[in-house]
RNA sequence: GGCCAAGUAGCUCAGUCGGUAGAGCAGAGGAUUGAAAAUCCUUGUGUCGGUGGUUCGAUUCCGCCCUUGGCCA
């Protein structure tokens, strides 16, 4: 468990669904607080990917310095573990420039990643990847979860034999470490997060009127252009569907559309649901979460309450206590 | 106005040779360790358009009416 010393300098973690405002509040609290945002957004590292994402504008991002978008291209894969370490060497710049990391983001596993750190799991790798889907496309994924099961029973039993993606990484982590995945979980992980953590959630107090702003925003994407970035992107870069990129909201279903497999109304209903998904995905991981500071993205004035919130609690000098007990969500 | 087809879950539709019904999608809940905006799990009672008739029993068969398509005038 992260222990908070006082003695630490502070950090903000802003966390809420897609759609709940992020952006919005976290300008105003740069308006009050010598803060430098990190993103907390496993599609904003993409450059050319600007729209279906939501990345802040050039001018937003010229006003306030921001970290971790624009980090690769479509074609190149990001991680949770890649990910924890950018964000420990901005957090620790930005500390040492005398400012506050603000975290913003709804990639929730990130978050997680942080906070509890990782095991020491050897790191994704293609060839073995590719070598293991043209296994499955031939025997099946039951069939490979059963291969699963022969040389690490435990995380045979905990992943599903539906899931495609879980046994691929599981074996993959077999293979490479040469021992099982679920020997390497026990292991104690290192949590290093030297800071006092501020945590702040944006919920909806109605799921029905974030699913309107969901497909408002998902609207106003397609007018500002949308169709195009991703045109542009399938004729720059040839990504196939099942690139880490064109799985991404919205341009997934984009690219159906432009690949004449559903029309263009399919495309928009499909594209909101997708986007109502992952909200209640990214729900889904904030609602166990002890310690939080919860706001309503739906309040008129959140910007300022959460600005307010913060200046108070950062002028005391002490993160409120009850984010320090944030028990970890691997021992049970 | 006449003929034909269709009206069943929020949507698209299956089905019941007469014993009050089930898929996909959507929605809801959950899981989540280097793809996570991913991947996966659980979750289906609805005047079977209305009304009258036949029948022990009608969403199912018959009559009439309403609505929506299509064709003919």
């Amino acid at each position: 468990m992260p222990r908070a010393d006082t003695n630490h300098p502070h950090a903000i973690f802003l966390m809420g669904p897609t759609a709940s405002g992020k952006s919005g509040v976290a300008l105003e609290v740069a308006r009050h607080l010598p803060v430098e945002i990190v993103s907390v957004d496993s599609a904003q590292v993409y450059r050319h990917m600007d729209i279906g994402t939501a990345k802040p504008s050039t001018e937003t991002l010229a006003a306030v310095p921001h970290h971790l978008i624009d980090l690769i291209e479509p074609y190149e894969r990001y991680s949770a573990g890649q990910f924890r370490d950018d964000a420990l060497l901005a957090m620790r710049e930005i500390t040492e420039r005398g400012n506050i990391p603000l975290l913003v983001g709804g990639t929730m596993l990130y978050f997680r990643a942080l906070m509890y750190g990782l095991s020491e799991l050897p790191a994704a790798d293609n060839k073995l990847r590719m070598t293991i889907s043209s296994m499955a496309e031939d025997l099946g994924w039951p069939a490979m979860h059963l291969q699963l099961q022969q040389i690490d029973p435990v995380s045979a039993t905990r992943i599903k034999s539906t899931d495609s993606q879980r046994i691929q990484r599981a074996l993959e982590v077999c293979y490479l470490a040469d021992k099982p995945m679920s020997e390497i979980l026990t292991k104690p992980r290192s949590v290093d997060l030297p800071y006092q953590i501020i945590h702040i959630a944006l919920i909806p107090s109605e799921r029905e009127m974030l699913h309107q702003r969901i497909s408002h925003r998902f609207d106003e994407m397609l007018s500002l252009g949308l169709i195009d970035e991703v045109r542009s992107l399938l004729d720059k870069f040839k990504l196939d569907a099942d690139t880490p990129a064109m799985r991404c909201v919205g341009y997934r279903q984009v690219r159906m559309y432009l690949n004449n497999e559903v029309s263009r109304g399919e495309m928009r209903s499909m594209g909101i649901a997708a986007t109502r998904q992952l909200a209640k995905r990214q729900l889904t991981w904030l609602r166990p979460m002890q310690g939080l500071r919860e706001f309503d993205c739906l309040s008129q004035d959140l910007a300022q309450q959460v600005s307010i919130y913060l200046q108070a609690i950062i002028s005391d000098g002490v993160a409120n206590s009850r984010s320090r007990q944030l028990p970890d969500p691997y021992l049970n």
